[in-house]
DNA sequence: CTTCAATTGTTGAATATTCAATATTTTCAA
DNA sequence: TTGAAAATATTGAATATTCAACAATTGAAG
């Protein structure tokens, strides 16, 4: 009598593709309304310290490795977001700067995705959404 | 004084993301063994009830777009993995099953699969991979 | 019945991503 | 100081994904 395998709905694997697709989804779809991808999002809070980031960092933060993200860069140049400056200390690297432009941007979006992240909270309960975020974290960590 | 936005990293989706891209790494890595894309895994995995599963159905199951499984199917069905019959009591449907080759690579993925979810608990703990479990279900409950 | 809308799956063109190769600059050992 | 190796970013070709249009079948209303 062979045990059966379990369904590929009880892997960690799964459920955490599941889950990222479908809260990416909705925040995709709130994003939309200013026309932006959700990794252009992503770039422009990373930016908006004001600091000057490089390619290699900003590719780790944003979870895109590199040429997609240099020919994301060179769109959002093109839309004036963002400008690349040369690193002055090591003139390989490339130094991202958000513009005035991608800051207003930014504050919209911002209030888009909190708004998404209040409704979350409502559906899902805060004490769920706290844990389950300790929890992520833990995991992000345990595996470096 | 302007409060600051909380960073991207603290944003569940972006801890979804990140925790999804790294375990998912860890997997392809695996099954990068037999060559095998994680997605052909899910096809597999899901048909090895040996039921017919119709496009659609499947498009679901292994998180896919329908035009995104075309294709793969039509790879897998190549590779003699899987085949198509046309469902006799829908004939806009296709139903898909698994061949004797698909399940042989099946099992051998599965094992793969396996030392990695045990991986996981190892570095992770019993206890937060089954807690973790249960959230992540609940989230993608209260999502619909 | 007949026709029109909805469902299902595929296709081809447009778009995006990835891999390997390249160019440039820096580091560091000899 | 020089030359080889490492680090950084970009490019172009190969591959994959997506969007919109299509074809085939079914359902359902008149």
């Amino acid at each position: 009598m062979a045990k059966p395998n379990s369904p590929i709905t009880e892997h960690l694997a799964y459920l955490l593709a599941q889950a990222n697709r479908e809260i990416n989804r909705q925040l995709e779809l709130r994003l939309s309304k200013e026309g932006v991808p959700v990794e252009q999002w992503r770039i422009l809070k990373v930016l908006s310290d004001g600091d000057g980031h490089s390619m290699g960092e900003l590719a780790d933060a944003v979870l895109l490795n590199h040429p997609t993200l240099t020919k994301m860069i060179d769109r959002m140049v093109s839309d004036t977001l963002v400008y690349r400056v040369q690193d002055p200390n090591d003139r390989r690297k490339v130094l991202m700067f958000i513009s005035d432009r991608g800051k207003v941007l930014c504050k919209k979006l911002n209030s888009l995705a909190v708004d998404q992240e209040e409704h979350i909270l409502e559906s899902y309960g805060d004490k769920s959404t706290s844990e389950l975020k300790r929890l992520l974290e833990s995991l992000i960590d345990s595996s470096n």
